[in-house]
DNA sequence: TTAACTGTACTATTTGTAATAGTACGGTTA
DNA sequence: TAACCGTACTATTACAAATAGTACAGTTAA
C-alpha cells in the first residue's frame, strides 16, 4: 500500500505523511475511508508503531485524518479545506521556482512547453 | 553577505551551498571572483570553520568553486557547465510539480497567469 | 626570510532528531 | 469477554550535523 525507503534522508513518518496526502489530493482516498490501524500498518511495513502513530498524529493536526480511540483512523469528512490550502501552497512554491528560473536566465519559452505537455489530454 | 539560520532544519552547510549557487546562477558572482576564506567567513558568520569547509568542498565537487591551497577559493572559470546542468535540473523539478498540481485537480488556467506575472518586464 | 595568511585533513566530542523498544490506559466491537 | 483500536509515556539506540582543537603544506607580502 505504501512505499517506504528506510535508507532515505527523509524521515519515515514524513514519507508516510506525503504518500497519504497525495492519495487524498488525487481523490483515491475519499472522506470516511478507513486507514490501516497503527499496529497493522506497523507490522505490514516492518516499522515501529510509534513511527506510524507520529505520522497519523500529524495528519490529524493537518486536518487530513480523523482518528477515534477504539475505532480507527479515517479520512477527514471535510477534506476540501485541506485540499484548497494545499493546492494554494503548491502554487506559491511553483511561483517561487519560476522566479528562481527567471533569475537564472531561463526564458519563458523554455517553460511554456512543459505546461502544454503536462496538460495534454492523455490518461494519467 | 550570507543569511544563515542555525535553527533551521536545513543544515548550515547546505544553506551556504544554496546561497552561493544562487549568486552564481544569477550572475552576481562571476568566474574568478574570490570568496571569503574559510576562517574569515567562519568568524563573520560565527560558524565553525569545519562547517564552512564542508560547504566549500562540496561546491568544488559540483564545479562551482575552484579552491587552491594557500591562495583561496574562487568561482570556477567554466561555470557555464554548472549553470546548464542546474537549470535543466530545475526544469525537471518544475515538471514534477506541474504533474502533482494536475493530479490534484488544479487547472491549467490557474498556472498560466503565474508565469505571465513572473515574466513581466519589471525590474527584479 | 619570516610572519600571516590560505586550503586541507584528521580525531574527538556534543547535540538534536529519528527510530526503536516496551509498557500501560481507556474506548470500541463482535 | 476477548480482541482490537488510538493514545501516552519513558528509556534507549542510531545517526548526522555541528563544534572543538590540532596539525600540515602551499602562498603571499613585508
Amino acid at each position: 500500500m505504501f512505499q517506504i525507503d528506510v535508507m532515505s534522508r527523509v524521515p519515515v513518518y514524513e514519507q508516510l505523511i506525503s504518500q497519504i496526502e497525495k492519495l487524498v489530493l488525487s481523490g483515491v482516498l475519499l472522506p470516511g475511508t478507513p486507514l490501516p490501524s497503527v499496529r497493522s500498518l506497523s507490522t505490514a511495513l516492518s516499522i515501529n508503531p510509534n513511527t506510524i502513530q507520529k505520522a497519523y498524529s500529524e495528519l490529524n493536526a493537518r486536518g487530513v485524518l480523523s482518528s477515534v480511540p477504539g475505532r480507527g483512523a479515517f479520512i477527514c469528512e471535510n477534506i476540501d479545506r485541506f485540499r484548497r490550502e494545499k493546492n494554494q501552497k503548491k502554487l506559491q512554491e511553483l511561483e517561487a521556482s519560476l522566479l528562481e528560473l527567471r533569475q537564472s536566465g531561463v526564458a519563458k519559452e523554455e517553460i511554456l512547453p512543459l505546461i502544454s505537455a503536462v496538460y495534454k489530454e492523455d490518461a494519467l
